[in-house]
DNA sequence: GATGAATGAGATTTCATTCAT
DNA sequence: AATGAATGAAATCTCATTCAT
């Protein structure tokens, strides 16, 4: 038999469990079988500590929350110092647990969640459009970037970048290499930026 | 009773359903019940068509293939004429086919398909990155941007606007403005490109 | 489009490939389906012919007995002789028509049948029992074999070895050997059931 | 509601249904929902307890096996003996599982069987075959039986008279009647084979 | 006479969920 | 707290049969 955990830590596992699995293997897979496999317990036992389904998503989603919005939004005053900050933030985040990388902008997994779950990742995906966007803008008004250029042009490389090396971080502890080239990008981003003036 | 059509009228429409369900509802929804319904059919009628629903999957991907490779790679020779011509290219298509906007860029859709039909789509994802990776790398030995900075940086962000822009176009036609926009925000993009030099 | 043929040359045709393919398939296999395909017509062009699958079996069944029953009972007069003449009238069949072999003596058939063909085959099953009970009685009375023995051995024994010889029966036409092993085994039945006196 | 069993319980009432059911409906009928029916519990739990139906009819196979290898081959020295042993073995086997009767010497059952599962049950049909031989064969070695009659006659004549029987076997418990009968069968064909010398 | 397209009914299988222990 | 057994409902798939051409 599995070893007994409190009722609070045995949630965590199994939100942890289903977030993990829904990077993994995709939505479609995403059975109860196979959440409780993952974690070796029994299905009823996933039932014992949610309500259904959806309530389990609903604990996955919070917790992925938690993690995005975990140091958010950066206290950095100047502008794109806030920015660099995020975009670090969000590395170390996906380094730390890549098992959201798939999830991380994927609209997908709204359409498994309930509506208030959804509703609530999405406002936290628009606090984080509003933080880069408002900083973006803050740029523009202190002359940093160019402000001849929309905004969104701005907004949509951030992301575009971010995203293009998220993407591509692999489950293995960052090497040195890593390190670096992860500095490298944000350099050439700031610059790519900055130059636009 | 449905009106007859040839066995190959009929692929064709079970092939879009697909697309446009996928894109509409998600892939838990798009059962073959939800298939036959939104085009007016019994399931057997899919079976008939098709060996199985794996198969529907494969012939809608096969569909997404078509119109996502058409006129690709553009044929302009200056490099930065021809990755305009791709962002025009991809917002029209989009824009007629907006079905598609979410798989567009989205891996989960390959989870569901056959190993084979994974690798087709990836090998067209690959060659969209070769394309703009080499368009570039030419734009930047040709001095029109920036070579001190690295590749990726360029490539994302091109990636980013296109994908910011096309994951916010609407089923409905395009307004005067709609088209005034998007050309604003390709000489924007092209703009960050160039300064950065 | 395949030959056209008259309405019962059709039949015959459809009733034959039923035969055929019952023996080898086994009746899971035998789907109307698999029935045309055989033949090369539609699935349609069964319905035209037949009025339900029911129908097709029964028309097949009507085949069967129509080969089954041909020159029965034998003519002979002598009851062993007549006994032989079966026997090798059974052989022969088997080697025309090797795709009844498996049916020959087989009561899966007619778990699939109507009722009406069920009983028409039992009568017929029933009638050859009758002949080949008769005729060891004549033979028992005339002190041709025991009379001390239940004449149920003498039955059995002579089925089993029809039985299990026409089991090896295979497809390709006999060669001498095959002949001369008919006529030794009917032979060997006739001193045993002789002997045993 | 069911009563609950142990897997193992499920698994083995599941099998001896599907064994019934073959006997007595016939293959065409076999369907998850009647065998489910039969005993009780819902289709899903079918599915529950076995991987998929021919995984049920698999261990339907292996039940089978089991029944019809208990106690074979017997011990008897005397080849005769052995043959009796054997005779009345498959009789009392009959009697007690009358289901399997149809089955006992039915190829039809190999049809829908996965391969491996056929296979080990020709084995045990081969190995039967072997038995039945090598022991004529001693008899005629020993002079108890004719050597200048063919042996498969002998085989096919034990054979015919085995299966006429057993075929007639009802599901009521025997008779004194019926035990005096098969006695009387085995002398009528031990006598059958002896005088044949 | 023949067929391609279509389907209702039913068979198999999956999955979230309940229940007794 | 945990689980093994069980299941209703739904999903996938098959098959005999109909219909328009």
């Amino acid at each position: 038999m599995t070893q007994r955990l409190s009722a609070e830590e045995r949630r965590q596992e199994i939100a942890e469990a289903v977030l993990r699995l829904a990077g993994q293997e995709g939505f479609h897979r995403l059975t109860t079988a196979l959440i409780a496999k993952s974690i070796g317990v029994s299905e009823a036992t996933l039932f014992r500590h949610f309500q259904d389904k959806q309530d389990i998503i609903t604990a996955a989603l919070r917790r992925f929350e938690e993690l995005v919005m975990a140091d958010f939004p950066p206290k950095e005053e100047h502008p794109l110092e806030a920015l660099r900050a995020f975009f670090f933030q969000r590395i170390a985040l996906i380094r730390k647990h890549p098992e959201i990388k798939s999830l991380a902008f994927n609209v997908q997994l709204l359409q498994i969640a309930s509506e208030e779950s959804a509703e609530r990742i999405s406002f936290c995906i628009g606090q984080m459009f509003q933080f880069i966007f408002s900083s973006l803008q803050q740029a523009q008004e202190q002359r940093m970037i160019a402000s001849d250029l929309p905004l969104e042009v701005f907004l949509w490389s951030f992301l575009g970048v971010l995203r293009g090396y998220t993407d591509q971080i692999q489950a293995a502890p960052p090497t040195p290499q890593d390190e670096a080239y992860s500095k490298t990008l944000w350099l050439g981003l700031e610059q790519l930026l900055r130059r636009s003036k």
